[in-house]
DNA sequence: CCATTATTCATGAATTTTCATATAAATTCC
DNA sequence: GGAATTTATATGAAAATTCATGAATAATGG
């Protein structure tokens, strides 16, 4: 429903369009001509261009019943020797205890087989089982296709280029 | 605690090292000399970089008592005339149900306002307060300096180079 | 106009994530 | 070789997100 009568305030203290205008730092976007922080922000449009590159590729990973997450995690044990929790974590990008809680969903799918690491154990290793395989093998070939679909306007060097920039960039330095 | 004994399952079948391999199209990653998909994936490397490039920004985003997703609504919001929830919800990247919460939540704090357009009564407005100005302007700065530092080796031209480049993958087509 | 359809947002329930903390195993330090 | 400390993971409770759907307004088509 829409219910309208819930959290509702007056209107902001924000000035009308026409009015003085205060300081230049103070000023709303329309009084300087449209330009929103976020526009100009490294973060905001690296999130905009990321979306726009795979929200498709995101739609046929919801389509195959997986969420993103779990996509990730798959297709890092895909072709991974079993690792640990914290590598995952890591590798996915997530909190531990969320990594942790997935697998355990992944585990009674039957996608994933968790065990103590003999070499030490506290950790716990995740593996891909055949079915997971099964699962991930065509989302891999998707995403395989999708990237060269977006990267179809450059050469072969170019792409190996980015890449490697990309690499640098995820360096922890 | 580390209670285990949950969802366990025996070792995967997977061959053990040495043994002989099958097609090259199912070898493990060891079998093929440790090359991951993931490792040669754009969707996963531009993550990595994104990751590495702004943990640190996220840290700071936390310790001022907001989450990412706040963050990212008060900076679109800090230089923005009031918009319609199904704008901001494109602009933060996230679902409507989501996006209508957070929204009241920021309310609650005072941070946002809400209110009907009343040129469409169907939409939300949503307008930042003084308040939330307040909160989010440290922020900002924060948020160029980080970016400044990030950027450090580029010329002015090529940040403004990159950032079109951004803004153009961005675009719908 | 009125009926139909489309848009926009809100909300309850289910699922997932996050926070705080606990446990177990490994490591370090007398 | 313990005691203390650190590391790795699990888990319960709280918070947030997602899914499915409902309600209200707007737009469209006789």
């Amino acid at each position: 429903m829409k219910t309208r009568g819930g959290t509702r305030a007056a209107a902001p203290g924000r000035p009308k369009l026409g009015e003085p205008p205060r300081g230049a730092a103070t000023r709303t976007a329309a009084e300087r001509g449209g330009t929103r922080f976020v526009d100009e922000y490294l973060g905001y449009l690296l999130g905009q261009a990321n979306h726009s590159l795979f929200k498709d590729f995101d739609d046929i990973v919801r389509e195959a019943g997986l969420g993103s997450l779990e996509w990730r995690v798959l297709a890092v044990l895909e072709s991974q020797a079993p690792i640990s929790v914290g590598q995952l974590t890591q590798d996915v990008l997530s909190l531990q205890p969320t990594v942790t809680k997935l697998v355990q969903r992944l585990a009674a799918q039957g996608w994933v087989t968790l065990r103590d690491d003999p070499a030490d154990q506290r950790r716990t290793l995740v593996a891909i089982t055949a079915a997971g395989q099964k699962k991930v093998a065509p989302l891999i070939s998707q995403a395989q296709a999708h990237e060269t679909q977006v990267l179809a306007g450059l050469s072969a060097t170019e792409v190996r280029r980015l890449k490697e920039q990309l690499r640098r960039l995820a360096q922890p330095g």
